[in-house]
DNA sequence: TTTTCCATGTAACTCGTTACATGATTTC
DNA sequence: GAAATCATGTAACGAGTTACATGGAAAA
């Protein structure tokens, strides 16, 4: 998804005026989302440059920090990526599936050792996932907001990970003893 | 997912010996990944550098081809890369949730209708899908490979996202007639 | 006072894409 | 003879990562 991480970064800013910083630690707690700090930084670069955004500088002693704000335009491209991405489809990666095609290279007690490694991980990973995660309730709306239902989606996800790998295993054991 | 598109190469060419652009037709018939025919080539270059795969030229008029074999070295690789990858978990991107944590920005009606139109999108994606991945059962072994179980895993994914998309789609027509 | 946190970056690298280039062969 | 397909690439670019660099402030 082209500049889905840019959207990111705007849809946060939208909200409050916030520096890099502040940004990178907002960013776990909004969605789980592969965007390192330099990236962010960079787009940060990227869109002031192009006019998006603007920063003014904040002194607390000797350290400053770039408190960035939406220009206009900015508004304006976060509105039309918005709509964009909302419209768009892009099929997705489905990491780990290739190698579940080439299962039945490896002997089937092997492959289901591995395979339920990996649900371990997947475990850790939603446990991990439900500190984060947990937005309190707007008391003003009195609505969790849409992230919510995006944080929705990728437990379904990841439920639906966990059962496939379940069968997985279990039609490998159906295979030993039939 | 590090190697994944090499694991892949590395499974296609152990069933049988063949030649980049053939390799290529097989890509998306085996399972839908995004791996276009320079970077396949690029791959094969990279793998036979490090001895992981070896070609012949196979001539046909004036025209060659290379056509690859795995080597020992190549055999240890894909089963390192394989375990490595059956046991792993890499959280996946989930492109287009970002757009979700949005959707407030805009009126409930346009939001609606961008999101039927990604549906639509998506059913059309599916719909190309069976096409191409209709494997048949192979007559020896009496079993359909363990690509088929990808490729499941593949629809039910694409079914949850309608299904999640069914479900934001009432959630805002419940919102607005509350 | 040493570690941890705050705050911003740079440089080199990896992976992959797009658009293009080339030429032979088969099909209409 | 023109168009599609076979077959292999190159060159330029883009997005993002990792590891590192820098320096001030707060906490142990």
């Amino acid at each position: 998804m082209p500049n889905e991480h840019k959207l990111l970064l705007l849809g946060l800013l939208r909200q409050t005026d916030m520096h890099g910083y502040m940004l990178n630690a907002h960013l776990d707690a909004t969605i789980p989302v592969t965007l390192k700090k330099p990236t962010a930084y960079h787009l940060l670069d990227v869109m002031e440059k192009d006019g998006w955004i603007t920063h003014r500088n904040e002194r607390t002693g000797k350290r400053t920090r770039k408190v960035y704000r939406l220009t206009e335009q900015g508004e304006a491209e976060y509105l039309t990526l918005l709509r964009h991405q909302l419209a768009a489809f892009t099929p997705g990666e489905y990491p780990g599936m290739v190698s579940i095609c080439f299962l039945d290279s490896l002997p089937v007690p092997e492959s289901i050792r591995l395979l339920k490694d990996r649900q371990s991980r997947i475990r850790e990973y939603i446990a991990g996932f439900h500190h984060t995660s947990d937005h309190p309730v707007d008391p003003g709306t009195r609505h969790r907001g849409s992230a919510a239902l995006a944080i929705d989606f990728i437990h379904r996800a990841l439920k639906l990970e966990m059962t496939f790998l379940d069968d997985v295993v279990h039609t490998l054991q159906d295979s030993t003893n039939q």
